[in-house]
RNA sequence: GGGCAAGUAGCUCAGCUGGUCAGAGCGCCACGUUGACAUCGUGGAGGCCGUAGGUUCGAGUCCUAUCUUGCCCA
């Protein structure tokens, strides 16, 4: 084994080995319930980003644990065919050659997409492999292939004929640049500066007097059908009924009295245009308003636009306001802040605008949504992300589901030219179900991406045919994703998959924060803080990585990428590595070639039995989803205790001259850092399965079975309590010597007497006592254990932990000046301890009213401190008598 | 306008259902080429856990108010 930890050399050929031998295939395995992920679908048109790092590392860290406790473990893989997102990357392509979508023609454009797709689609799957994710890649999806196709038509179907889906002529948000309408929730509201332009409408039948009104749109009075006021609002209550004159257009509007006007907004009198905002519109239905849509797809204005038609509208508000103020209608401009709605996909400001689109009638689907979580059916985590979820559902409207799109799913709705029938159909019909005629047309519009994602965890798995796959892994378990697609995704997929199937599609849902910039903003590409996981991978190892995302986060909580912390958890995979270097350069011919065993020493006993605590402990956390707070105990206990205290000891023995005592310490070395590598796995697949494959081969056990990947979760054994406790004392004597030899200024590499009162302890301080010889550097040869010393050295520093005094007779470096007041300090600080632990327990009300175990903890906390004073004491006057 | 999160050592962050919870990494200081590792070892300094109240025998940990920052929804 090298001298450092090369991800780049392991990596590869250890993840094409994993997927060669199929150990990402599920292993079924009668009566045990499988654990199923799906994989939240990439775009195609994407490149790998944090993100997928993020998730890649939860999802595998759930995979492979579930796959090491025995259960068939699925994780099914695939792609996003991203409607929009990829429709605008090979416009772009196209547009380098001076092309337009519509000079391909659909056809042309759609296998233009398909190109695309073939030639970059694979490029994700190959980064994403980087990542170590152990998916199964033959049971890869893409969203527009044949079977997930038939799922979205038979999905449209059911919900058409269930009254579910209906197309209709409504205001929705529409991107003039994309030429497409969109739902709410692809619409990203900013807060921008803008003016608000205040514009006179003259009374028809009053010369001379008009009515102001506010607006930050002014190109869009052309559209004016009304002027609406505040039914409440005193200055206008003798206007209402009146006519205006509509300026410029010339048109008589009525004033209307209505209670959605917000009397404080601008003059409290408000334009009406039903024909381009949701307000409007609303009130326009409620007051029977004819609607004018003053503006073509593109956002120009048209012909009811008047003088203006053919001008980008903002242009044409350019231009209104210039012929106003020529008329003498403005009344004044004043700066004002407010929220404007942007295309999420090209950042285009979107227009509400009339049109004819199909939609989901969302409510009878949100309310077994909603049911589902209230009554426990699927948990999210965190919790708090339940009641964002509740109040999203509860004010859902409905989905917005056709896009002027070619590439995605084409809806599946036939016109007849003869009848003008409308045929819903999964299968393409040939004739007219109502007249026979032959004459259809396709709706030319395609589907929200989101619809066919909605279907993801199903349709992925054979759905709607009865497959095989359907029956034994559906409904899937945890649906792990971003919060930023909670309404996207995961609010659609249940409730598409409670429609569909009757069921809930995951019983769990972990929802994941953003990883942003080390200074804590998003990354995007405008500004250019985009940090690509590939680099980070080449230079920290993709085990850095994942373990970085997974204790450096908590769930539903962004998190910054933090170099230094990579870089700590790159120096943490070769800190392993090394200590498996050690273990495994001292296996001296493996298990068959050792002596018989001598007995296991104290710190053979707590090591194993610190291990134990950690399967525990580790086993718990996972199961409770706190994947990084088990990450860092797993860190502590390899680096913290298996490295620094136990490795260490075992020097005495490996170097030493009995064999026996060598074999036991390589078989504990073996043991306990295999049972590490099997918990450490699932974060740190990469450098876990190669140690592992190394020891099993030095030790010679191939019983271990073919690979890490695929053995078993440890099951915790007992805990030794008392090898716990007296190793643990050990290590404060030692801790303490070290300190007291730095704070002397003892030179390094020399070696010291000591004596030590152990009391209680001196067996188990005989025991380790090379450990305390070689960990404190004590001089072996004056080294006294004892339970008690007959005869206290003078001119000696003094520790007193609980149970153990310990002195050191440091020749001619002792103050004793310095050393009584260091003592005197450290009684001041025990009787603090004791004054305090004393009061405690004189309280009544904590005695009788706090837990048994914590009061005991208290006495017992007491009491050793009491003794460490009483010796403290003890020491001190002996020190002023002399 | 409604809601949520965060505010803990110089920096970045952990601290689960209230009782060694005051921690980690990095940084800093001192020392160190002891036969796994300088991507290292040993020791050390450093925080009244945003502020003010409250509940409790006991509160970073629960409640209320408040300030700062960020996010979501309308």
């Amino acid at each position: 084994m090298p001298k450092t930890y090369d991800p780049r050399t392991v990596e590869r050929p250890l993840y094409d080995w994993w997927e060669a031998q199929g150990y990402f295939k599920p292993r079924l395995a009668p009566g045990r319930k499988p654990f199923v992920i799906s994989m939240p679908p990439p775009n195609v048109t994407g490149k790998l980003h944090l993100g997928h790092a993020m998730t890649a590392s939860v999802e595998d860290l759930m995979i492979r644990y579930h796959r090491m406790r025995g259960d068939p473990t699925l994780w099914v893989p695939g792609s996003d065919h991203a409607g929009i997102a990829t429709q605008n990357v090979v416009e772009r392509e196209l547009a380098k050659e001076g092309l337009t979508r519509h000079d391909l023609g659909r056809e042309a454009f759609v296998a233009r997409c398909w190109e695309w797709k073939e030639k970059y689609g694979s490029l994700i799957t190959q980064q994403h492999r980087r990542l170590g994710v152990s998916c199964d890649w033959d049971r890869e999806r893409f969203t527009l292939d044949e079977g997930l196709s038939r799922a979205v038509r038979e999905a449209f179907v059911r919900l058409y004929q269930k009254g579910l889906i209906y197309r209709g002529t409504y205001l929705v948000n529409w991107c003039p640049r994309c030429t497409t309408a969109i739902s709410d929730l692809e619409v990203i509201h900013k807060e921008e500066a803008t003016k608000l332009w205040y514009i006179r409408y003259p009374l028809r039948d009053r010369p001379g007097e008009y009515v102001t009104v506010a607006t930050t749109r002014p190109e869009t009075m052309l559209g004016d059908t009304a002027v609406a006021v505040n039914p409440e609002d005193g200055r206008y209550q003798h206007l209402v009924g009146q006519t205006l004159i509509l300026p410029i257009l010339n048109r008589p509007i009525p004033i209307i009295a209505d209670d959605a006007v917000d009397p404080r907004f601008g003059t409290g009198a408000v334009k009406v245009t039903p024909g381009h905002d949701p307000v409007d519109y609303e009130m326009g239905k409620r007051h029977g308003l004819p609607i004018i849509d003053v503006m073509t797809d593109t956002g120009t204005m048209n012909e009811n636009a008047g003088p203006f038609a053919g001008q980008p509208h903002l242009e044409a508000r350019r231009d209104v306001v210039v012929e106003l103020e020529r008329l003498g209608l403005l009344e004044k401009i004043e700066d004002y802040r407010h929220a404007v709605g942007h295309c999420q996909r090209c950042d285009t400001i979107a227009e509400p605008r009339i049109s004819t689109q199909w939609f989901v009638r969302i409510k009878p689907l949100a309310e077994p949504a909603i049911a589902a979580v209230r009554d426990g059916r699927i948990r999210i985590i965190p919790e708090r992300f339940e009641r964002v979820y509740y109040n999203w559902m509860e004010n859902i409207r409905d989905w917005c589901i056709s896009r002027q799109l070619w590439w995605g799913h084409r809806i599946p709705v036939w016109y007849c030219q003869g009848c003008e029938a409308e045929i819903v159909s999964v299968a393409d019909p040939a004739a007219c179900s109502q007249c026979g005629g032959t004459t259809l047309f396709q709706d030319p519009d395609v589907l929200d991406t989101w619809f066919s994602s909605g279907l993801w965890p199903f349709s992925t798995l054979g759905w709607p045919e009865d497959t095989e796959d359907l029956r034994t892994f559906y409904p899937t378990s945890v649906m792990e994703t971003g919060y930023d697609i909670l309404f996207f995704w995961v609010a659609r997929m249940i409730m598409l998959g409670l429609e569909m199937t009757g069921q809930p599609p995951f019983h769990t849902v972990y929802l994941h924060g953003l990883v942003r910039d080390e200074y804590g903003q998003k990354m995007t590409k405008s500004r250019g803080n985009v940090v690509d996981p590939l680099e980070l991978m080449d230079d920290y190892g993709t085990d850095a990585v994942r373990f970085s995302f997974l204790t450096g986060s908590t769930p539903g909580n962004d998190m910054r990428l933090s170099l230094t912390r990579l870089e700590a958890n790159r120096n943490f995979a070769n800190k392993i590595w090394n200590a498996a270097r050690f273990v495994i350069s001292n296996l001296a011919g493996g298990r068959a070639a050792q002596a018989p065993e001598a007995p296991e020493t104290l710190a053979d006993r707590w090591i194993q039995s610190r291990v134990q605590f950690l399967t525990a402990e580790v086993t718990r956390l996972i199961e409770d989803y706190q994947f990084g707070e088990a990450g860092r105990r797993i860190y502590d206990f390899l680096w913290g205790e298996y490295c620094d205290w136990y490795i260490e000891i075992t020097k005495a023995r490996l170097y030493g001259s009995d064999p026996s005592a060598a074999a036991t310490a390589r078989r504990v070395l073996v043991t306990v850092l295999e049972q590490a590598l099997r918990l450490l796995h699932p974060f740190m697949p990469f450098i876990t399965e190669t140690i592992w494959q190394n020891l099993k081969q030095a030790w010679g056990a191939p019983e271990w079975g073919e690979a890490l990947i695929i053995t078993s979760w440890p099951e915790p054994g007992p805990r030794d309590e008392s090898a716990e406790a007296e190793m643990g004392a050990i290590v404060e004597v030692v801790r303490g010597i070290r300190n007291a030899r730095a704070e002397y200024d003892v030179e390094p590499g020399r070696r010291i007497q000591a004596l030590i009162a152990a009391g209680a302890l001196t067996a188990a301080f005989d025991a380790e006592r090379e450990a305390l010889v070689n960990l404190a550097r004590l001089d072996s040869e004056r080294l006294t254990i004892a339970p008690s010393l007959a005869e206290k050295p003078t001119k000696a520093l003094t520790l007193v932990t609980d149970g153990v005094e310990v002195y050191l007779p440091l020749a001619g470096m002792v103050d004793l000046e310095r050393e009584q007041a260091r003592l005197s300090k450290e009684l001041a600080e025990v009787e603090a301890d004791v004054a305090r632990a004393r009061a405690l327990l004189a309280n009544e009300r904590f005695v009788s009213r706090a837990p048994r175990e914590v009061v005991e903890k208290e006495r017992a906390k007491l009491a050793a401190a009491e003794e460490r004073r009483e010796a403290l004491a003890a020491r001190l006057e002996m020190l002023q008598a002399r």
